[in-house]
DNA sequence: ATAAAAATTTAGACTAGCCTAAATTTTTAG
DNA sequence: CTAAAAATTTAGGCTAGTCTAAATTTTTAT
């Protein structure tokens, strides 16, 4: 059994070996968690002795199978809380990241089966990422960055890369909800901000920051939440 | 801000305080806390560091008015969580305890108001147990327990005392559920046992054991849950 | 190729919560 | 009223998770 530190720990190594692909840094670990290099040291050496995953001094970490599967749990009832506080409390999706943190933590297999019926098995949570499915696959969706897409291309948005309050409520702002078709008008070559339109209806302004952070898809997909 | 451990205790002092009325010992938390007095004693200083309760050496425990507020509103989000396990997710009234005592330490006061408007701002928890008021007040109930019902009189199953697995699934194996209706038929004075009749249905035999742990209404009032 | 910089690990220390064993205080019984 | 029993606290120690400062290894840049 693991505790809440472990737990988090195996969940940001996930993310970050699939955000930069290979090992991932003591360093990196460090920041996103909040601590110090030498915090994260201690804990890494407490995992690999639990096998959950694969570590040689100074050469970085990944993640076993076990240490994925237990990730992949910890992501999946992270996901399905984030749908619940959306969907049937009503909360924003700028406001469910800090509860679901503390909710993922909460250990029964029949909880998390329970909640995931209630909800109608969702495939995504409310920032559009997919959620693990029961078994421990990680579905994986073809997107690719807006800041990616060619001049006059017709798109849709499907997720979000960043998750802060700040970043949502500024989406909220800009008309941009998941599920909308995006028409790129212009790209400006100094500062790669990219002026779109949204749906039928208003045209706004995008930075390259934001840009980078929004997911698309070519496709006439369905949407994947609201 | 409180820990796990110090929400725990608040709210364990508050219950034993209930149950016999005055100071609440060192060794009554021991047991209730499963950990042994010398852990209590630790705690008990630090929560009298943080005024959170009123303590001299040997002389026993009180919550101050602070931390019967703080103890409240622990067992009031105890008390929605467990109403949200059995009436959304269908879990059995002797299914959820374990899994409330974890819901119940994440605090957010939006997430609780929430929550409570969703389900209907109950009044009840699926064990007949008033849940407190968003500003701190505990309902108090005048229930009897049944052992102390005399022969003849018809009563309400109100709520019940025990929580544990085994005495709420041998309630459901003898048909006893919160909102039915009691006639005492017999009272067997050597072991103190009694014959009852449920609703208008099947009689069925109840130890003492069991009769001191149910609570109930002579008024018909309405029922509490289902 | 090597020296400086950056990343990482080790050493030593702290807090929260828990434990056992020993000391102390309160309660109970004769 | 006193001696034994029971309850409680103190002393000393452990683990998880964190920290700072110092040592070590790897990377980068001349
Ligand atoms: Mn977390
Ligand atoms: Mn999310
Ligand atoms: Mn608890
Ligand atoms: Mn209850």
């Amino acid at each position: 059994m693991q505790s809440f530190t472990e737990e988090n720990y195996l969940k940001m190594i996930y993310s970050l070996a699939n955000r930069r692909q290979g090992e991932v840094s003591t360093n990196a670990l460090a920041e996103m968690t909040s601590t110090k290099a030498a915090s994260v040291t201690d804990m890494l050496r407490k995992l690999a002795d639990k096998q959950l995953i694969h570590y040689k001094k100074y050469q970085g970490v990944r993640l076993t199978e076990e240490g994925e599967r237990l990730a992949l749990q910890v992501i999946r009832r992270h996901r399905l809380w984030e749908v619940f506080l959306v969907q049937k409390l009503g909360f924003g999706w700028d406001e469910v990241h800090d509860i679901a943190e503390e909710l993922e933590h909460i250990r029964s297999e029949d909880l998390v089966a329970r909640l995931d019926t209630y909800l109608g098995c969702p495939q995504f949570d409310p920032h559009g990422d997919p959620i693990p499915t029961p078994a421990g696959q990680m579905p994986e969706m073809g997107y690719r960055k807006l800041s990616e897409v060619a001049m006059g291309e017709d798109v849709c948005l499907m997720a979000v890369l960043e998750h802060s309050t700040e970043f949502l409520k500024h989406l909220d702002h800009s008309n941009l909800t998941l599920g909308c078709s995006i028409t790129v008008n212009e790209i400006n070559t100094f500062d790669k901000s990219v002026l779109v339109q949204i749906g039928t209806g208003r045209t706004v302004f995008i930075s390259h920051e934001v840009a980078k952070n929004l997911l698309v898809d070519s496709r006439q997909s369905v949407v994947a939440s609201h």
